[in-house]
DNA sequence: GGGACGCTTCGGTCAGGACCGAAGCGTCCG
DNA sequence: CGGACGCTTCGGTCCTGACCGAAGCGTCCC
């Protein structure tokens, strides 16, 4: 056969995706935490032995680890570049999808905690993502001229403010399109740093029932100290 | 239905790498040139109505433009957005495959040149795009302290040596893992200019019948005097 | 210990799609 | 004008894999 090695490695990866109720699991995985089995079958409309079959294909491929604790069996995206294929596909589907219908008022509670601010895997997301990533630029920390970029003053920022990056191949900043905004906001090593910081300094509070993220007084403060940014409470 | 809407046109994309015949397709692909439907179905160990059928596929799909001369279909990957998506699932798949056996010496001489300097869809690739991403890095125009990243001296070199990026949703420098290298070379934004200003300044010369490149005596003098860097012809 | 619960294995059904040969259509060239 | 060539359509074969119900196994809790 004339067929190159690699593309059956890259078909049998992309096969891994190129199902409904995959897709759907590693969309609900996106969040960064760890599901259960069960969980993952209800959320994808699947019986259980269909999720089984699923996951044991994708633990198997090293998209997916797991951890077993009594009867349960947890799951969650195997890392970075795990999150990254999965986005790098959403976003390809996504790229000519319609705008979002203007955001209505009737629009639940929680849906509106989802817009405002939430993690996409690792990073911040929603209104919170997109506005911290303008201020960002507006203080030459990120510099769009030429694709996004960290500019050495934001190289600086970040060794100031004490937010450490940890080493890998990934990207330093990278474009990542929100869902609600429409607009990119701040994904790759720096996005995932500048998350894990926020949550540990106290700024954000993660719900735990859900990928939304609550701004402390705390946060605020260090928003509109560290960026100039006034995040509202509304 | 549970099934996020999402998820479906997540599933749909992924199909279209799914396959190995469709895979080798975007892999010949990536050299960023046309191919026609024959060469392709050839490439791919195929027959011709197989070949049709997948191309059909793939460019109604979006990931490929084609364009009609006479009795020939011309095809190409549809741009940067689809050359990254193939290279993230090829990346992935290969993330663990074992050290490339050590260079032969009978490698053939073809097999050298590509080794030595190719094109990776629109940038430099092979022991010339490690070469260059490393005299950046030694030159304080790119860093690696916080994941790759485009320095403002970057910036400013880039600038200064009349390399324009186009503007885009690309992150500025993005990490490309060469295949024969085993290495990050530079992607992005920035590696796409980077690349068209060197074939456009006749500094590299691509062979018209593979992706491999040719460095010129311009070549080496610009390389030499713009990243210090000393490449050699043998 | 008994029952509820979470997950897994097994067996059987069914739809989707990858593939090719043969035949057809338009283009190019001698 | 006729033949070679590149691509496409059609029809038929075959195989992979997604799915669920029933039953089984281990864990947790009353």
């Amino acid at each position: 056969m004339d067929t190159p090695t690699g593309a059956r490695a890259l078909a049998d990866t992309a096969a891994l995706l190129a199902d409904p109720t995959r897709a759907a699991i590693c969309l609900a995985l996106l969040d960064g935490r760890a599901w259960t089995a069960g969980e993952l079958a209800r959320r994808a409309g699947v019986a259980a032995p269909t999720a089984t079959g699923h996951l044991n294909r994708l633990a198997g491929a090293g998209l997916l680890t797991e951890e077993r604790q009594g009867r349960h069996r947890y799951l969650r995206l195997a890392g970075p570049a795990a999150a990254e294929l999965v986005e790098t596909l959403a976003q390809f589907a996504d790229r000519d999808a319609p705008a979002p219908p203007a955001r209505s008022l009737r629009t639940a509670r929680q849906q509106g905690e989802l817009a405002r601010a939430r993690t996409c895997y690792d990073h911040l997301a929603g209104a919170l993502g997109v506005a911290v990533t303008d201020a960002m630029t507006t203080r030459g920390l990120l510099d769009h001229r030429n694709g996004l970029a960290l500019t050495t003053a934001g190289a600086d920022w970040l060794g100031a403010t004490g937010i450490t990056v940890r080493p890998g191949r990934r990207p330093a900043v990278r474009p990542c399109l929100d869902f609600t905004e429409r607009r990119p906001h701040l994904a790759g090593a720096v996005g995932a740093a500048l998350c894990r910081h926020a949550v540990d300094a106290g700024w954000v509070v993660p719900r735990p029932d859900s990928r939304a993220v609550r701004v402390t007084a705390a946060g605020r403060e260090a928003l509109r100290g560290l960026l100039g940014l006034e995040w509202s409470c509304d």
